[in-house]
DNA sequence: GCCAACGTTGGC
DNA sequence: GCCAACGTTGGC
């Protein structure tokens, strides 16, 4: 099993979301960035958990757990004309971007901030606490997941 | 709202 | 293939 941090803007989808469709799988669509969609086609499989980062908002941080049910596929917001996320350079033989499948696990009582995550010695060198970080799937180690759950 | 950092685009 | 310009991200 992998590990990874999703972000999100908790204004589209939070982890209220998750936790209020708790059986439901909820398609993670939208990622327009190469090195993100790289690791949702080829690395993020079924089973894998998921922190989930709120990002843009008052509270910033990780809110909760979702898991992985359904592996990479071709994200439908890439044909949707009326979606932001609409490309029109992707066609159902050539799709260009990844969508996965995610189902709720758990929300925190509280958001782990991120000046707590930056004093993580486990996430000194991560790149969710770089400044400047735009990647919004990140791979963590199994000693970075345990590390993140013990800031709880 | 500001602005630093970053990824992408496009002219050459 | 380089790199300046631009648009977006995201913490503060």
């Amino acid at each position: 099993m992998n590990y990874w941090i999703f972000k999100t803007e908790p204004a589209e989808c939070s982890i209220d979301d998750f936790a209020n469709a708790p059986e439901q799988a909820i398609v993670w669509e939208g990622v327009r960035n190469y090195q993100a969609r790289n690791f949702l086609r080829d690395a993020v499989k079924i089973g894998d958990q998921v922190l989930i980062y709120h990002s843009s908002c008052r509270v910033i941080g990780l809110a909760g757990i979702v898991e992985v049910v359904r592996a990479a596929y071709a994200d439908p917001s890439q044909f949707q004309t009326d979606s932001p996320y609409y490309d029109k350079t992707a066609t159902t033989e050539q799709p260009r971007w990844t969508a996965v499948d995610l189902r709720y696990l758990t929300r925190f009582s509280q958001v782990v901030r991120l000046d707590k995550i930056k004093s993580s010695v486990m996430m000194k060198n991560h790149s969710l606490t770089q400044r400047g970080n735009r990647l919004s799937v990140m791979p963590l180690s199994k000693e970075q997941w345990q590390s993140l759950l013990d800031l709880q």
